[in-house]
DNA sequence: CGAGAATGAGTTGTGCACAATTGAATTGTG
DNA sequence: CACAATTCAATTGTGCACAACTCATTCTCG
């Protein structure tokens, strides 16, 4: 019998899986906003407070600027949000919502629900879900 | 005070945080090795059984042929498996592994005990996230 | 003050994820 | 048997993730 780490018994895979599963939920709800999945976290950090540099959006969200200078250019393209270099310092590009930008916020309130509906998992183990995965994160990043 | 949905509130971004967090600390093991994480998950299922039609690994790790054509190719130029048209049924492309892809498994042995020791999680912790996830992506997956 | 280090954003290149399509092989059904 | 429907792998196109690099701006410290 081979002694090969085994697929289903990394808690690596079940993460990795349900990450891709939770996003497929999320797919078709945000496809009628008209968002890809991380574009729609950066107008979560955007809604929450604005404006945003490059810098401050990839520190939230984990992300450098080789990802998020496309994708701002996107959703600049999408007419949600704009940038434009800040006049204190100008190595940084601040980015603000457009109208649209900010009205869209309203669309998504039902985003999350979504994910809830799906889950099938009590509040409960929903919170100690979260609580999980905050404490690995937080470890898994520290190690690095 | 604004009623979007937070950032940090969402499961969602707990799981995505997660996951790059994980395959992160995998990042410079499997370097070692060689392979990118997605690269490690086909050799694992292939440690586990060989052959494998391309069919059965994205059923196993919930990819298609867009994802797994080009790179089980690469994995074939790193001549780790080789892929060959079956006799039976010839739509499918049996994936094996030739000899360097099976000596591969011993180095990969101490992978997943990296990110064990990495988490900061008490076995019972990792046990109860693993059944968590487990559900949940089963629920997700099931309500597409 | 001025030279070198550090910072912020962008670009390039590689690889993954997924939708949509193609084309060959097989299966099912009349 | 014939032929329509299905299955399987590959390809194309879009977008994300990340490393490595460039370049301008700002900071630091002698």
């Amino acid at each position: 019998m081979s002694d090969a780490p085994r697929l289903r018994h990394q808690v690596c895979f079940a993460l990795y899986s349900a990450s891709k599963a939770a996003t497929a939920v999320y797919r078709p709800v945000l496809e009628d906003l008209g968002l890809t999945y991380p574009q729609y976290l950066v107008m979560l950090v955007l809604w929450e407070q604005e404006p945003r540099s490059v810098r401050e959006l990839g520190a939230e969200l984990g992300l450098d600027s080789g990802t998020l200078s496309p994708l701002l250019k996107r959703l600049e393209g999408l007419g949600l949000v704009e940038r434009r270099r800040s006049d204190e310092d100008e190595r940084r590009v601040d980015v603000v919502l457009t109208d649209a930008g900010t009205a869209l916020s309203d669309r998504a309130q039902a985003v999350p629900q979504r994910l809830a509906d799906a889950a099938g998992l009590s509040p409960e183990e929903i919170g100690q879900l979260h609580a999980s995965l905050g404490k690995l994160t937080a470890a898994l990043n520290s190690s690095l």
